[in-house]
DNA sequence: TTCCTTGCAAATCGTTTGCATAATG
DNA sequence: CATTATGCAAACGATTTGCAAGGAA
């Protein structure tokens, strides 16, 4: 069970922290690829499952069947655009009580959430106008 | 693009009303193909897409990789148990104001937003208890 | 007769895994 | 040397799709 270090997973960990869109594990292997000609898409799913097992990295399941990592590990809340499908970081305050109110009427125990919200993104909208 | 008449559409939305468990594309299959036995998946999968499509039902991304179906379109939240993967209705108080939250600091626009809860289900943590 | 819907099987897509080899500690 | 990580390719599970035949309007 002891990490041992890989080259490969600095690269991918590297890449993720340049990136603020949250890519999705092949358009990781496709850029990661660039700079290690080499590495496998076996080798990149490996690397991005154990790195959000131990916490280094976030999945982000936002409903288009497709996992996105995130490189930015602390609580925060996605926007999803149904019009291009990009994911953007929100900057909001806590809501953190809506696990009060839905414990509430419940008798099992609540212990997270997961949100997301969705609509059109500034750029998409700009476009609708022009 | 008219629709028309299907038994086994008619087959699928009475089996989903009887449920309230969400049931995922394969269990519909296996439980609609008691009464209708010469169904395919196929039509089951092209079924549940289509009436999500026209609002008739809802399908449900919790997190698990896998979709679940709802014969209940009102609006509502769902807690999902991380340790039986059940999941669950919530009856809980509007939480609506967390699009006003979200949209405070953004300059696109927040249409709707998906939440679901997860945690313990109160089955699980008495077998916990014994 | 038009064209939507079906059953079936093959195909697709994202992701995981087995295995022999390479790299780390 | 013991063990973890890799590359490759095959396997996987959920879902979609092409096609010829069946059923509704």
């Amino acid at each position: 069970m002891a990490l041992k270090y890989s080259r490969q997973r600095e690269v991918i960990k590297e890449f993720l922290k340049t990136r603020k869109d949250h890519p999705t594990a092949d358009v990781v292997y496709t850029n990661v690829r660039e700079q290690y000609p080499n590495i496998s898409l076996g080798t990149v799913y490996r690397n991005l499952t154990l790195l959000a097992d131990i916490g280094e990295i976030q999945r982000l399941r936002v409903g288009d069947g497709i996992d996105h990592f995130d490189a930015d590990v602390s609580p925060h809340y996605h926007f999803v655009c149904t019009e291009c499908g990009s994911v953007i970081d929100l900057e909001m305050d806590s809501i953190d009580n809506i696990i009060d109110i839905a414990s509430k009427n419940f008798d099992g125990m609540i212990t997270g959430h997961v949100t997301h919200f969705y609509g059109i993104c500034g750029d998409c909208h700009k476009k609708t106008l022009s």
